[in-house]
This record gives C-alpha cells, sequence and structure tokens, in this order.
DNA sequence: ATGAAAGCGCTAACAT
DNA sequence: ATGTTAGCGCTTTCAT
C-alpha cells in the first residue's frame, strides 16, 4: 500500500473522513472509542497527513520565510538558529532566504515575489527604506528585525541600538579610556549606534575627535582592521579605546592594534557589539553587547502569530508597532585593565 | 478583486485554463498571439499562482529540507548560506531544521517524520549511524553531508578528511615542528581526522604522543581552551605544533597557549580546519583547511534534482554512492614561522 | 494549438 | 458526536 489517504483511514477505522480528520487535528467532542479506533488505524496504514492538500483547503501554509543579508554572518547566523527554534514551538517551518544587501531583492522581499505562499515574514532590512516598507501593496504579516528601519508601519523588533552603542561607550569612559574612537559609524546621521557613541561622550564631556572615527563599506572583519590601520597611521596620538559597531570588526581592529605593535587592553581598549559566538574565543576575548536573541526570536514569531489571528478573527489586538528588546554589556578581556 | 486565480486570467484572455496553464509553465506550442494575450492578462490582474494548488495537483512541493547541528555554528552557518544559493538556482527553496545532535531527532530526520512534504533532504548528521540510515524506509532522496558517515548507501559527499587531516599536519611538520598534539581527536578509530594526523606522522617517522592527543565533548571554542591547557598542564614539554579538528576548537587552543605564556606559531604552530570566517580575523589569523563549500552546496543539490528526475522517469542514471570535494591548505599567521 | 473536465487529498460548512 | 459533500486552485489526460 502506497502513500495513505484520509479515506483509507476512515474506511479501516469504520468512521467518515471528517471524523479521522477532527481526531487528527486534535478538535474535542470526539468519543474516546472513536478516537482510539481512528489512531490505530493511523499507526496501522502509517498515515501522514498530505501537507499540501492540508494548505490548499486551508488556505494558509504552515511556512513563514526568514530574510536576512546573509546567513555566514555570524550575527545572522545565530538570530536565525534561535527563530528556527522559537517558530518550531508554534508548529511553523522557516524557509531562509538572503538578500546580501541588495536593494533590488529587498524591494522583491516586500513586493512578496520572493517567498509567495508564506504566513509570514520575518525581514532584516539593510538596503531598504521605512518609505518603501510602509507603501508595500503584499498583504502578507510582516515583522522587520534590525537597526536599519524605524516607523514603517509595521512591527519592528530591536534592541534600544542608541542605549546600547551608549553603555557600550559608557564602558570605555569608565575604565578610564579619554580618546575613543569609533569603526563603523557608517551613514552618521541615522546611525543609532554612531548617536549613541556621541551621546555617551557628550555626557561624560568628552571631545568626538573625527580623526579617531571611521564609517565601513562591509560588516566584516577585514574592514575593521583596514579602518583602525587608517586611523593609527593617521593620526598623531593614537585613541585609547575604540568602540566598534560589529564584534566582527572588532576583531579585526583587534588585529590592527597588534599588527601596530600595541596592546589591547592595556594601550587600546576595545568594545564590539552583537556577542557573535567567536568573541568569547577570540584573543583576547571581547567586551560586547549581547542582544536577547531568543527575544527577538519569540517575539518576531509573536508577532506573526498575532497577525495571523487578526487575520483570521481570533484576534483583534492591535499590533505593537515597536518593541525593545533586552541587551546587556558583556565584559571581557578586551576591555579588562585590572 | 482579490487574488486573482487561473480561471480568471483564462476569462480575461478569452481562453481556456488549459492555455493559461500552457503559457505559464512555459510549454511548446502556444501560438505567438494567445501567449501574449495571456501575458497581458496576467500583468492586469496581478496573477500568481497558488503555490498549495500547484503543489497538490504536481504532487511535489518546491521545498527541500537542510538539516543540520546547529546553525549558530559557523561551519554550518557557512555551509548553509551556500545551499540556499543553490538551491535558488534551480528554483527550490529551502527549510532548514536544527537537531542540536540529537539522536532521536536525526532518527525523526531519516524516517522522514521532521520535514514531511519535501521533495529532497541535506542532512549532515552526527550521531546517527550508516547503518541506520542504510535502512529507513522513507523514500524521500537523500544526500549526507560531512564525515560523520560512510556507505550508507546514499549519495554522500564530503571531502576526503584523511588527507585533509594528513596534509594539515604534515604542514607543521613542514615547518619544522617535531612533537605536534592534536586536539578533537575524538572517537578515535572512525575519526577520519584522527587518522590523518597519524597517517602524516607516521609517514614522517614521528611518535604520536600519546599526551599531546585529545578528544572534545563539544566543537565549541572553550573545550579547544581546555584540553589545550590539559595537555600543557599535564605534558612535561609542551607540543610544537597542534593539529585541532576544528577552527573553533584552534581559536580556544590558541588562548590556552597563549595563557600559559608562549606564542603563536614561535612556541607552538596552530592549524585549524573548516575555514570559518573568523579564522581570517583572529589574532594570529588562523592556517586552515578549506572545504569547497560552493562545490558542497551544488553537488548536494544536483544530486537532489538527479534523484527527483530518477522519480519523475526522466533520468536513469545510477546515483553516485561518494564524491570527494576539492579542498586546499591557507597557510596564515598560526603557522607562519618566517 | 486549445478546450473540457477529472482529479490531487484535505478541510469545514451543513446536516443529522 | 459523526457523516456528507462542496470546494481549495492548479495540472493534466483525453478530446477536438
Amino acid at each position: 500500500m502506497v502513500k495513505p489517504r484520509l479515506q483509507d483511514v476512515a474506511d479501516r477505522a469504520g468512521v467518515s473522513m471528517k471524523t479521522v480528520s477532527n481526531v487528527i487535528n486534535g478538535y474535542q467532542h470526539v468519543s474516546e472509542a472513536t478516537r482510539n479506533r481512528v489512531m490505530a488505524a493511523v499507526d496501522d496504514l502509517g498515515y501522514r497527513p498530505n501537507l499540501a492538500a492540508r494548505n490548499l483547503a486551508r488556505g494558509r501554509s504552515g511556512l513563514i520565510a526568514l530574510v536576512v543579508p546573509r546567513l555566514d554572518f555570524p550575527y545572522f547566523a545565530a538570530l536565525s538558529g534561535r527563530v528556527l527554534q522559537a517558530a518550531r514551538t508554534v508548529g511553523w517551518e522557516v524557509v531562509i532566504e538572503q538578500t546580501d544587501g541588495d536593494l533590488e531583492l529587498e524591494r522583491q522581499v516586500i513586493a512578496g515575489h520572493l517567498a509567495r505562499r508564506i504566513d509570514g515574514l520575518i525581514f532584516s532590512p539593510v538596503a531598504v527604506g521605512a518609505d518603501e516598507i510602509r507603501g508595500r501593496a503584499d498583504p502578507t504579516p510582516l515583522v522587520l528585525l534590525g537597526e536599519h528601519v524605524a516607523d514603517a508601519g509595521v512591527p519592528h523588533i530591536a534592541i534600544d541600538n542608541v542605549a546600547a552603542a551608549a553603555l557600550a561607550t559608557q564602558h570605555l569612559i569608565d575604565i578610564g579610556c579619554r580618546r575613543i574612537g569609533m569603526i563603523g559609524a557608517t551613514r552618521r546621521q541615522d546611525n543609532p549606534r554612531y548617536q549613541g557613541f556621541r551621546q555617551a561622550m557628550k555626557r561624560s564631556g568628552l571631545p568626538v575627535d573625527p580623526s579617531l572615527v571611521r564609517s565601513t563599506r562591509s560588516t566584516e572583519g577585514i574592514e575593521g582592521e583596514r579602518q583602525l590601520s587608517a586611523i593609527l597611521d593617521g593620526s598623531e596620538s593614537p585613541p585609547d579605546g575604540v568602540f566598534c559597531a560589529t564584534d566582527w570588526l572588532a576583531l579585526g581592529a583587534i588585529r590592527a592594534i597588534h599588527r601596530h605593535g600595541l596592546r589591547v587592553p592595556q594601550d587600546i581598549a576595545v568594545v564590539g557589539f552583537d556577542a557573535i559566538p567567536y568573541g568569547e574565543v577570540a584573543s583576547p576575548s571581547l567586551t560586547t553587547i549581547m542582544p536577547d536573541r531568543d527575544q527577538i526570536a519569540r517575539r518576531a514569531v509573536a508577532a506573526l502569530l498575532e497577525a495571523d489571528e487578526r487575520t483570521t478573527g481570533r484576534s483583534a489586538r492591535e499590533p505593537l508597532d515597536h518593541q525593545d528588546v533586552d541587551f546587556r554589556l558583556i565584559v571581557r578581556e578586551s576591555t579588562d585593565r585590572r
């Protein structure tokens, strides 16, 4: 016997398809005896529901899409892992898409072209703006992640990047740094991590020396090494602390410092951002900002679930526009001057 | 108008559903004029095929599953990214599952319980054995990845781990190391990387000092640090070179070396395995074995595609049992003694 | 080259 | 509590 169908189970159990369906979907109002007969038939036949058929009938796919720039970027790898877990607990499977930060691709994502047949979309945009997102036509429930968007009219889940960056910078100040630089201060005006950096400096009455602040073209480590080298080569007096917008950049920065014959943290203390898995085993290990990734993942899935219930009419709660996620500073060797 | 269906397009174009279907699926034998009319109708209506319905009718889902231990493990993150790309080029979307190396979960995977409704499965097992895989009942096309299986009766795509480990070890010998240790020599007898290590040592007439060889409980960096510390604490004379079964372990090992006041590579040279993105920005940067991940991904997808065509009867080519993937040694600072 | 219509396997409204 | 049955939207065989 190949691929038993619902009807086969029904026949074997001596009931109708409806009853089998009820049992399988855990509905109430099925007598104990009937349920047992059905379950036995299911086991005997090795029946598994055909999801394509179920999807068609229900109008739902049991699939959500997660769209990130690149899966091999450490932060997104770690985050994606959590999202898979969170989705699984509510019965969703996840298809992952990579945009590589491509604007055209990101546009297709919000237009709903990349992954149709999905019940919801968790999207970490980098190129596309809030306006375009707000004006989208696709009705698929959407949740935004990350620091690149704000006020796009859809739920947005992220840590308070300004506060987190300020905390990181303040930590450098607390351990005695006075000439503090920043790597990854790209697109200054709307870069929340740069804003947080400035804020902390200002609060402590420290000047921001423009020659110690660099933007980066990519988030990759090699770029961090390049930019910090530029700072060390270009400035008459080097910084005594550096805040890096990501851990990956920070790892590169540490290389640059070593190459210039300086020590971390004694000569230059370094703080990263993101708490990627490698920061812990780097030499020296990396002080960093750790966003609560589990919380991000769980809330993103929960927001989608709510949107879904809103569609189905089971819930009418208004969607939250923005949710702040917990974060904390993890102090490690790269700032440990004791 | 909401959600136009095939029939709507047909009506508007003044043709039958069959014709629209033909056009959409790019079949031959459609007159130019008809095709244009249909395309126009599709555009006007903004029609997009309902995949659930198509799946049901075709009996295929357009989905494959990729099952890895954990997505936030660097090697798998990088690999998964490539698999997504490769799958996309042939029109497959990918749902990713994590097993966390759990035997029970891995059993469910080969039993086809985790991800049904998929056209194929790319699986990187760690706990389940070749025998169980060979005896599986589920007919879903399966491709195996990684060094933990061999001869399971299904296509297996991996580098020659013995040869690669021997190459890494030989490199240590070439740069002058004589007391060489290994971290991650878990389950000695069937650990190909350990075999390769022994092979290279033997070929050069060097003894393997058991006190310099350690297995690891996990693949995480902290475990590498722990085990190399144990070696340095336990042995009267330390090694002058260490081969680590993974880069992640190697990063931890380097920390241990530093903590013991020794230098890499001058006192102890270190070679890793996998070429994770961080090896490049570590301090010192990490010499490693780089498997051709693109090749792995492309071949895995290709093997699934072939199996699929075999099912459909479009191809009768016999499946390849095992495919060796290219790899190379990348020499970086952790072994650069010039 | 195009049309008519029978499924694909399940869900859920309606009936009892 | 359980049964009957009409869809869900597309593909595809068989006609024409």
